[in-house]
DNA sequence: GGCCAGGCACAGC
DNA sequence: GCTGTGCATGGC
């Protein structure tokens, strides 16, 4: 018998499709680091900025955990500066680096403790999560705004549940596959970004017949 | 010009 | 414990 999240998370991925985040493009060593350093850039900024940024840390040749420790700070500023909140981004890329050092490479992504990411200055609970499940191919879900907006619009979470109560709700109620988290949690932001903002477009929502605020939406328009 | 973007820390109640 | 605020750029 399926269950709600399960049924949701169909939906969207019969609608859109395979999404294959985190998208990467190789420039940075070890390959999962990129995931890491987007990961910090993309807090409260469109992956858009964080490309930019991206770009200015390969152009300067600063691509691995030891190069960022290593980075004079300004020149990290100005590397990672589209991605807006420079001063503290550049802060958190350098004690998540160091944390990826101190753990070793080769051990981080097998070994490193949700708790010791979360005590790590500059890293909350999504941050890691989605260090642990893009970068580590740990089973964890990824609760974001998005995840948030649309399953409480539905009326299966609290708008102000816990994070981690929702993130037990997820886990509990899907198969514990690493792909599986990953295209769910793709699925939701993509969906999120095309037809559930603030001003809902939800004529066009693939979840409109399941789901009670677009319909409410489009009986009462806003 | 205002609002938002794949958050987090910290101060002040 | 909860709420507000600073952090900052770029696109629509």
């Amino acid at each position: 018998m399926e269950n709600e999240i399960q049924q949701i998370c169909g939906r969207l991925l019969k609608h859109y499709g395979k999404q294959g985040w985190w998208p990467v493009r190789r420039s940075f060593e070890p390959e999962w680091f990129e995931v890491c350093i987007g990961a910090v850039l993309t807090q409260n900024t469109s992956w858009q900025n964080v490309e930019k940024a991206l770009d200015g840390l390969v152009r300067e040749n600063i691509i691995t955990p030891s190069d960022i420790v290593k980075a004079d700070s300004e020149k990290l500023k100005k590397a990672i500066k589209p991605s807006g909140f420079y001063n503290q981004k550049a802060e958190r890329l350098k004690i998540l680096s160091g944390l990826i050092l101190d753990s070793g490479i080769d051990s981080f992504q097998q070994k490193i403790a949700r708790e010791r990411l979360l005590s790590a200055k500059g890293i909350g609970k999504e941050t890691a999560d989605s260090i642990l499940l893009y970068a580590c191919d740990r089973p964890f879900f990824v609760i974001d705004a998005y995840t948030r907006r649309i399953f409480s619009r539905i009326g299966i979470v609290e708008e102000k549940s816990e994070y981690e109560d929702i993130r037990t709700l997820f886990e509990n109620s899907l198969e514990k596959n690493v792909d599986l988290y990953k295209e769910y949690h793709a699925l939701i932001v993509g969906h999120a970004k095309q037809v559930c903002r603030k001003e809902p477009l939800c004529e066009k929502c693939c979840l409109l017949e399941i789901c009670n605020y677009g319909k409410k939406q489009i009986s009462n328009p806003p």
